[in-house]
DNA sequence: GCCAACGTTGGC
DNA sequence: GCCAACGTTGGC
């Protein structure tokens, strides 16, 4: 008997000009691994909470309007980021290896572009997101959970 | 480009 | 285990 689980929810941030919403709309499958994510909370995140099915906003950050401008879908879980054993990444990391990884990634595939980014700027004015971890001053975790009740007050804004 | 906030590192 | 120094993030 399948045990069926509610989807988790999450928020994913990059970089436009490192990877893009539009990077994943052309990426094979529109399905890509999210590599290069080297902060441990983020890290446990993805290796430990995300599942397939799991929903999770894209935003662009260090960009000229932050905000969310789509929406993807977990379709592999966990497995080792090997970009951290390649010298040459930008994500190497000389102290993790194959047989005691230290970075994970999953795969996400692309389910929605919205017509227009949803930014920080109007994010911040909704009095229902207080409380939000991406809005929490100085607040530097590239992924990170949304609750169903922020999950559906953002998903009311677009 | 600036800089506040935060995470990580390493000496002790 | 503390904490200063350093590096990075990310909005502005």
């Amino acid at each position: 008997m399948t045990n069926k689980r509610t989807p988790g929810y999450w928020l994913m941030k990059s970089e436009p000009d490192t990877f893009s919403i539009d990077d994943l709309l052309k990426a094979k499958n529109q399905t890509s691994p999210w590599d290069g994510v080297r902060n441990y909370q983020a890290r446990n995140y993805i290796r430990d909470e995300m599942k397939i099915g799991d929903l999770a906003f894209f935003y662009h950050s260090s960009c000229k309007v932050p905000g969310i401008v789509g929406l993807v879908e977990i379709v592999k879980s966990a497995y080792p980021d090997h970009t951290a054993l390649e010298p040459k990444s930008p994500y190497y990391d000389p102290k993790s290896s194959a047989q005691n990884p230290r970075w994970y990634m999953v795969d996400v595939k692309f389910k929605q572009k919205y017509d227009e980014p949803l930014s920080l700027e109007v994010l911040k004015m909704n009095p229902k997101l207080k409380g939000f971890k991406l809005l929490n001053r100085g607040n530097r975790l590239s992924i990170l959970p949304v609750s169903l009740q922020e999950w559906k007050t953002i998903q009311a804004m677009i």
